[in-house]
DNA sequence: CGTACATGTTATAACCTGTAACATTGATGT
DNA sequence: ACATCAATGTTACAGGTTATAACATGTACG
């Protein structure tokens, strides 16, 4: 049913009563959310940035969770976007194609701390079902591809790719996350938030080469 | 009415009319949250359960927010005291006591999944001007009080102990955020989130241990 | 054309937060 | 004791929110 973000609609924009609502009612959640900083705006202000009433968002919602979803799928698929932009060029496997996908990362939710709740709050708890799931994982394969790589070429072949990416991405979102509270600032004083990432990461390969 | 007599009060405990409504209002939020997985109970249900009128919790909380903000601060003394039980009698400064903290960490989270957003979530934002603050980061100084330990024993002196502590907390805290969401099944499949943080652990430390 | 159906509107039920006005009780000074 | 006061609790309610029901309309399509 929920086909992505697209309705698929006829190109003019125009076409049934609005036209594009659903899609329409996603900008006008993602821009309230930005402006207002949280998710607690009304359905209705939502309606009437896109010109319809208050009851129009249920003809393609069922709830207002559903809508943020879909707003969290927008931002799912920006992030996916943006990581392809951050390697364009580099060289597979790289460790510096890895840090710049984390250093992406991190630039892409502290930019939006509105939607980091979204993204990664309790509303992503109940989004499991749907088919979002795959949606939110195209960033992970992206950096599983360039952790490939470097396995290959730095031989340490002994720990599976898969697990070795699943770490990462757990360090630099914890880093991301943490930056979001305030506690990277208040325990490491003026250490950016950055210089973190690359330490942690170039650390963490120094001791994936080492046998053990 | 009724009488609840439980006088563990401190200082700022009043005991008037109900005689520790304060703290009941507070259990009673975290008995809801626990029970129903989200913060989305009403406020007169919480005073329901402390046997009081709808209007009575604003004598002691200025907001529903309010409330869940003491809730949490809750939630974090708890978490500093299992942690301070979790390196018990182990050796100061080992990588089994890092660990042990790690496990331990991750386990408070994914097993009170209802509290992690209260912990970390947007209410966590607005909640950096007062005085929880200090006990948010209670938990942190014990691992750090571990890292310096294992610095000395390693003899890799040359990260500052704070930030290697910072980044160590960044990704276990991402992993057990991680695996909140279900990323951790999806990606790693049959991987043992503790099996993770073990590795992870392990892998980084080793990478301190030699000289770049 | 005319019917079916998706889409939009108005009205409204049910619920929630937070405040106002009033009631009560324990503490305190004399 | 007694009067008084401030803290605490209660009832009533204003204002706002989600979601649904009943009704209206325009678009597609045979």
């Amino acid at each position: 049913m929920t086909k992505m973000t697209t309705h698929t609609e006829k190109d003019t924009g125009q076409a049934y009563h609005h036209g594009d609502l659903r899609n329409a009612l996603i900008v006008a959640a993602a821009e309230l959310i930005e402006h207002s900083g949280s998710v607690d705006f009304a359905m209705i202000e939502a309606a009437r940035r896109a010109g319809v009433s208050s009851a129009a968002p249920y003809r393609h919602f069922k709830s207002k969770d559903a809508l943020l979803e879909a707003v969290a799928e927008l931002a799912f698929y920006g992030l996916t976007e943006v990581s392809r932009k951050a390697i364009d060029g580099m060289q597979r496997g790289s460790e510096e194609s890895i840090i710049s996908l984390g250093r992406n990362y991190i630039g892409y939710i502290v930019e939006r701390p509105q939607f980091y709740d979204l993204m990664w709050g309790d509303h992503s708890l109940r989004a499991l079902d749907s088919g979002a799931a795959e949606l939110k994982s195209n960033g992970f394969y992206i950096l599983k591809d360039q952790v490939e790589a470097w396995c290959e070429a730095a031989g340490a072949t002994q720990e599976d790719p898969q697990e070795i990416a699943t770490k990462l991405w757990a360090s630099v979102h914890g880093l991301a996350s943490l930056a979001l509270n305030g506690h990277i600032e208040r325990f490491s004083e003026g250490a950016d938030i950055y210089q973190l990432l690359d330490g942690l990461t170039r650390t963490f390969l120094r001791g994936l080469k080492q046998t053990p």
